[in-house]
DNA sequence: CGCTGTCTTGAAAGGACTCAACGCCGGTGG
DNA sequence: CCACCGGCGTTGAGTCCTTTCAAGACAGCG
């Protein structure tokens, strides 16, 4: 069983020994929690960052009159909150979507790691920017597409976000987001989600059994969400020196 | 005149001698863009990051068919693709909304600061981590909130963004951006943002007098705009060591 | 077997968009 | 010095997307 965060890490490029073992030593206290528990609350001040092992996690905001915002949906191998590394203070929660296992990275070990490993620090860095272009991404859905393009570009950036950790099994995936949620996450209501997903499947470009979701058309969804995963930085490569 | 640069990041705590230096040098160089010009070109490969110093800037993704979405909007002090130091090729454009200076900041320059500069290198990841939990501000409003109250949350989030740079009077600012510019950022037709302005107007919140701004009742536009500012992370100390 | 969370459906109301036209103002060139 | 031009702001009307409210169907779980 390989180490997530490495597997992710490597991607753009190898690591020492050295910097394998600092990560697996940093990354050793793993925490289990129930879907739907609370893996960092909004407005806490962590002292640990939370790496998803097992299992996904969503980000998100509450406005003030209570209404929910998944900033971001995050799979295994995704850091949900390494931010809160030098932000301190949450500006959003992070939450268990199914059972998961989450590694508790102590935020003193990465400003170690700031001091002495500045390759392992620009890649940790980058994947923070990563982070922050998926967020632009999804406003750009959120404020220029249209319902049904919204969820066609999700569906599309989370296959190749499985693809990447083999989470996808052909064209389908394990996909256990409720409507509710997908509503919070794109903007639009529970019963909306809802009809925009049967038009999708009445277009033949989607299909779902259960909790897994089948994309029978990539290239009319693709099409459709104006989906080019360029954002995703999936295999861009890092200067070691 | 300080550096608008070393002036934000001492904010978070002071620089040696030899850092301020070092900031110093690495943003000698300065280029001047002229209103509605192109600073950094979506999907270009910039080998240096561009240091807003005067003037505002957008930063904009466009969808496939043309649309267009604006993701943030720069002041001076605000790296606007510091991201770019390690994504490489840029998800958005930079674009000049009015006269800018800007200081171009090689990347290489920002790779031995990771190398030498420890503390360095963590304000500055810690500005672009800012930058994210800006982008989850925009995306809660975009997704959960009325037009009317998106409008109101970005016109207090840039008061003090304007007033930690010493760019308010008062109560009001100078806001060189258009309303197709605000519909473009939030999501909404430009007609649509007229008749919103017309409403906060009315309703005496704001008013506007050419491209000034002036705040009339601070409470209610928060309120309004369910504005807490903490996601800014104003004045968030990092420790040094 | 009943409960609860999730999905589905229908109908009515409302927010936002599009299209189209007009007014205003500063800049420019004759 | 004035008339024209273009960018920006403003208005009106009709349409459509999305929401809200309400209720029923379904499925997994204890």
């Amino acid at each position: 069983m390989s180490h997530p965060l490495i597997v992710n890490l490597e991607r753009h490029g190898p690591l020492s020994d050295e910097e394998r073992q600092v990560l697996q030593q940093i990354t050793a206290r793993v925490v289990a929690y129930r879907p739907r528990e609370e893996i960092v609350a909004e407005g806490s001040t962590p002292s640990h960052s939370s790496l998803i092992l097992e299992g996904f996690a969503t980000r998100h905001n509450h406005s003030a009159d209570g209404k929910r915002q998944i900033t971001a949906f995050h799979v295994p191998g995704d850091f949900a909150d390494l931010h809160s590394f030098l932000l301190k203070r949450m500006d959003g929660g992070v939450g268990a979507l199914t059972a998961c296992r989450v590694a508790q990275v102590a935020h003193g070990d990465l400003r170690e790691i700031t001091k002495r490993y500045p390759y392992l620090t620009r890649v940790l860095w980058f994947t923070t920017l990563v982070d922050g272009a998926v967020h632009r991404a999804w406003m750009t859905t959120l404020g220029r597409m249209a319902a049904g393009e919204r969820l066609a570009h999700f569906f599309c950036e989370l296959r190749d976000r499985l693809e990447t950790v083999g989470m996808t099994k052909g064209d389908s995936y394990e996909l256990p987001i409720t409507q509710e949620e997908l509503g919070d996450a794109f903007g639009m209501s529970t019963v909306h989600v809802n009809r925009v997903l049967q038009e999708l499947r009445a277009e033949g470009l989607i299909a779902s059994h259960g909790k897994t979701l089948v994309i029978r058309d990539w290239e009319r969804l693709k099409h459709m969400g104006q989906y080019d995963p360029g954002y995703l930085h999936k295999d861009q490569k890092l200067e070691r020196d």
